[in-house]
DNA sequence: GTCTATAACGAGATAGAC
DNA sequence: GTCTATCTCGTTATAGAC
């Protein structure tokens, strides 16, 4: 009885990774307006009614593959900070822990780029994201906001003032995000997650066609600056900023602490 | 005879904008991919063999609204660089400028978002931009050139030093797109570039939704660090990057005077 | 209970004859 | 330009196999 179930829950399983496969097949090919229930059960040798044991809609598949392709981005995102880096506490050890997390978050777009065009690009049209995509939307964001919080918690950060009419903007933020955090962080945290995928998106989306050549060291670069906005130190002989923020950045370290 | 020619040609330009008016309709309602001729004309009680008078394609068409699209938002922001803050010269005017131009194509954006999807989502399948579209297509990132050329002419600009490593594209990147600027500034302009069009897919694609709320202010602050990256100073009053960029620059500076 | 197959509806796109 | 016959689509109801 259990060996039954467990094999019809195995091939229950098979069929619906057969399906998001088969799906993300055409994701590809036709993009994901034009995905269609019908075309991906001829292609399964399968009729359309049959899908519907899998999934109750085409919406609904749909919202299983931008649910997938988060968790997958998120996950490499989440690998990156654990694997790099692993040695150093030293301010520049959170610098490349942050430039490793957008470098995994930019390889994982170049890999699939359709699927990162389904989750960063246009909406679908007639589509509406259910409850289901937030917590997954946020992995990346959130493990950007990781890699700070060790920095602040084991080195400080170096943070421009923050705007005074932003500030009940910031102290929002920091109380659902980052609790852990100085509520000035917050809000160049989410700025700097919005423009990290400002980079990935030109790239993946041609507008750096003819313009940016040198792109995997062009993009280590500017993603390196932006952990400097977020108060992430570099060394202090190479950064404008590093060497800027050691000098002057009491009053902002003081504020930064509240 | 000529005013019949003009009144041919009145009729066939009016004719043209309609249909592309009804086809940007369709954009929003149903997204680039589903795009259709054949609704375009129903819509406009013509016949579709009737369009091909005026559009060779649908290809055709879908390049005639996104020259169009890219066009008016290089306008917009060709029109808030001219406008906006005219009298000063000194570097917080600059800044300004640069603030000005953001918003610009920010306001843009939220009044036309599926025009910006359109340009800047994701690449519609199976249609390969033409040559036609890559002029307009840099209108945008030239104003923001031009803003930091005006900066750099009359009170100079304020730059963290380059990675060695990238040299030769920056020496590129500058010699193609901003002969009047040293080259250290073309990667931080580039980066700055895409990173404001990270800012503003976020919030027309709906990745700011639970997350951002004061959106006029955020986008606001945002951008002026942005303009700081970019070698812009703020008030020296206000910002970290300003005082220290006024005090420790001299080597950044002599290094972007060549 | 779990799944697949058949058939159908209403809507829209498409190709070709006229 | 018009009309029609033939495709596509998402979705459902129903019947039958395991």
């Amino acid at each position: 009885m259990s060996a039954i179930r467990g094999a019809r829950e195995r091939a229950r399983i098979e069929v619906t990774a057969a399906i998001k496969d088969e799906a993300r097949k055409q994701l590809a090919a036709e993009g994901a307006a034009k995905l269609s229930l019908r075309a991906v059960a001829r292609e399964l040798g399968m009729v359309s009614s049959a899908l519907y044991r899998y999934f109750p809609s085409r919406d609904e598949l749909l919202t299983a593959l931008i649910v997938e392709a988060y968790d997958s981005v998120g996950e490499a995102a989440e690998k990156a900070r654990r694997t790099v880096a692993r040695d150093g506490s030293a301010p520049a050890a959170h610098l490349a822990r942050w430039v490793a997390v957008a470098c995994a978050v930019r390889g994982w777009a170049l890999a699939r780029p359709h699927e990162y065009a389904l989750i960063y690009g246009s909406p679908v049209p007639g589509y509406t994201a259910p409850q289901a995509t937030i917590a997954p939307a946020s992995r990346v964001g959130l493990v950007l906001i990781a890699v700070v919080e060790d920095a602040h918690r084991e080195v400080g950060l170096a943070l421009p003032p923050l705007a005074e009419e932003l500030r009940p903007e910031a102290e929002r933020l920091a109380a659902e995000l980052a609790p852990g955090l100085p509520p000035a962080v917050a809000v160049p945290i989410v700025a700097a997650w919005s423009q990290l995928f400002g980079l990935v998106s030109f790239e993946i989306f041609g507008q750096f066609n003819r313009v940016v050549e040198a792109r995997d060291s062009f993009f280590r670069h500017a993603v390196e600056e932006l952990g400097r906005t977020v108060g992430l130190l570099g060394t202090a002989a190479r950064g404008t900023l590093g060497a800027a923020g050691a000098a002057n950045t009491e009053s902002a370290a003081v504020r930064a602490q509240r």
